[in-house]
DNA sequence: GAGGTTCTACTCGGATAGTTAGTGTCCGAGTCGCCATGG
DNA sequence: CCATGGCGACTCGGACACTAACTATCCGAGTAGAACCTC
């Protein structure tokens, strides 16, 4: 059982977008040398975390990524399974069924017991990142992280004038 | 994040093994052929769970796997762990530090608060299944399993004469 | 008939190939901003 | 000086190779049991 390495890009990088000021944006190129990451992979993951709404994609120049909806309303569960996927990690494939022993199917009237403890222990996971918004993370940064973040990696909208 | 398809394979055989009367064994082929499983990868995940003290083994005829220990200390997440490892499915790379905004050492003095709540989530989950024993799983069981198991897996240690 | 010995067959254990999912990369379609041009 | 049209460059989006882990398999070392032989 493993998360994908993108899981911890997708997670700071969607943190860092939050710091920004409401409008700005950042591209995938920018997240990448932010991050010292490989751009183009980085961009699939950000691609997926646009699919699944948590971030909004600005095409043409002074484009980029923006936080989807307010950091309240993101959890990290959400940007977890954008990148991983929904499916739970364990799968039962009904061995108890197959074989020698298999069960006779009066007995499978309930699911597998097995297949539930595994089912319940997912849900805490789920229900653990679920309960984590962005907006807790901006929380426990130090106060002058913004400020930082927003020199370093923030491109405003267009300003010329 | 997936779990190996074994992790099934292994729940059900440490189950069935705790169903049988102490003293007897199963080999990795009966066990392969009571679930319809490939008999040599069954085997190499028996090992595992040998290792980790989940399982017993003895060799030569007449022997085979027995549970190690009563199916009271037996935990689903020992099992689990024993064929997937231990290992957190979220490492961290600390890419904070790395790339264009790497952080200063002096504000890593605390540990990423993403990989904290990760962290938390993980042990959210090993808990779960660290809270259910194999004797739970068995006070699920329809009362005439253990007999029916017996029956069809069960071989009893010498009793000649 | 009893004991010892040998032998066989069965067990686990680790080392060796094949296949799927994640990783990394590339190129193309679309769009916004800038510049030149004309009024 | 201002409005407009065209152009260019930058952006995301999806399609194509490469690597690592899980899956599957084989053969070898060790041991308990049984058969056999001897006494």
């Amino acid at each position: 059982m493993k998360l994908p390495v993108a899981t911890e890009w997708a997670l700071h990088c969607a943190t860092s977008l939050a710091q920004l000021e409401v409008g700005t944006t950042a591209s995938a190129a920018d997240l990448a040398e932010y991050f010292g990451l490989p751009a183009a992979y980085l961009a699939k993951q950000l691609q997926a975390l646009t699919r699944a709404g948590v971030l909004a994609a600005t095409t043409g120049p002074r484009g980029g990524f923006r936080l989807g909806r307010a950091p309240a309303d993101i959890t990290l569960l959400q940007i977890v399974e954008a990148v991983d996927g929904t499916s739970a990690p364990y799968e039962c494939r009904e061995i108890r069924q197959q074989g020698r022993g298999a069960l006779p199917d009066s007995w499978c009237r309930h699911e597998c017991i097995l297949a539930v403890k595994m089912a319940d222990a997912h849900q805490a996971w789920r229900a653990n990142l679920d309960a984590v918004t962005l907006a807790d993370i901006l929380d426990e940064l130090p106060p002058t992280a913004p400020a930082r973040t927003r020199k370093l990696l923030g491109r405003g909208p267009s300003q010329a004038h």
